[in-house]
DNA sequence: GTGGTCTAGACCACA
DNA sequence: GTGGTCTAGACCACG
């Protein structure tokens, strides 16, 4: 995983996404323990607060859940409520682009497109390159 | 138009999207005025500083320019500007949720039938467009 | 108010606790502007961070909002959260204390007995004095 | 006894609460010998240190006492202590939730409400004690 | 080893 | 003026 730090997402935030992608991606299951903060804080070269702060965001969200002397771990509902919240959020962000584009009166038929384009750019994988 | 003071998207943008909107959809023609940023920040009751911050944006873009004497008006390529501020930024919110909703490995179909109730609930407006 | 550092109870919660205190009386009312965080730092002689941390808790308990360019208010629901979850800690704290009388087998008329003298001495405002 | 892993009490307090109950209530009496640390530690799937540490806790209170080459015994005053310490937890906990209600301008009536429902709910278990 | 709290201080966005 | 984020670094409790 990359930080972006030219995003006006904030680092925490990146860092809890990137942790409910992949708690509902099933790369960490529910008992599992995620990366240690400081480990994760070493990896991502950001300091251990900024990534206590997104664990503890998933920590109330319930997500995972903190057992001492351990680490954070994975809850029998995380991946249900990491599954959820992304499918909101994206949920948020279509009807937000929606909400620009038909306030320009642009057509259904054309939001569509816009869509379309959208899902097939993201779609490419690097292949390679010199 | 109402302004949402709790939501994270900042007041200015909200009414710079507003304008932006008005004028792609035909609303607010090439050469015509905006309303003044006093009379504009007394219906939306907020600072007329947050009205000039919307109104600057909307300058450096091309969208408006200031006309001295007279105030802000809509340019020539006006519309086309702002049609694809919009469709740029639609388009934006699109690839943003993709990100989310791909990175929870959800399907294709299953993102498509997310978008297409987003779409269905923000309800049909108008027709035309493009 | 007065910050007790000797305790194990975090500075963020103390902060907390005093103002759920303060909004439940009706010291603060809805809608409302609490203390700016960098004015209840300077008065309580602790970080900002460390009050930031007591308004984020109370925000997402509901117990108030941020308004942009404002500060934190109280909410409509205020009031009512503040004194469920009080009453709800007291409850807790209450509990707590039983079990650990009775796990000493200490009969229950002996346990209101402790509870009173806990009533009564609380109930003791200073008068004054040398 | 079950250790509990997810409330903010550390593990060793648990423990060492749970011992003092036992002493208080007469399960062990002066002279005898408390279950061996690596036993407990056995039972209650809890690293040994934890439970050393606990015991440690109850010999500096002059509850148990360390004989060499057999154990933790209780001593002679134990029972004494033992109720003592639980009375004054007790009686810590009752005044925290005291302080916690009366910020919140909570009637004196109310609070004696609260505390006889956790009464309630807390359930008898035996007769007896003082 | 794990996380939790706190400080000092900086920089930024918004109204 | 308001809050939001981040860093560097310290100290502590727990297991």
């Amino acid at each position: 995983m990359s930080i972006n730090t030219n995003t006006s997402v904030p680092i925490y935030q990146q860092i809890a996404d990137h942790v409910r992608g992949r708690v509902a991606a099933g790369i960490h299951r529910p008992g599992e323990m995620l990366p240690s903060i400081r480990a994760l804080a070493i990896e991502l070269v950001v300091n251990p607060n900024t990534v206590q702060r997104a664990y503890d965001e998933l920590d109330w969200e319930g997500l995972v859940e903190l057992r001492r002397g351990v680490g954070f771990v994975v809850t029998e509902q995380g991946v249900r409520v990491a599954r959820n919240q992304l499918e909101q959020a994206a949920r948020g962000s279509f009807s937000q682009g929606i909400v620009l584009a038909r306030s320009a009166n642009i057509s259904e038929e054309s939001i569509r497109g816009i869509f379309d384009r959208a899902m097939s750019d993201s779609g490419v994988r690097e292949g390679g390159g010199t």
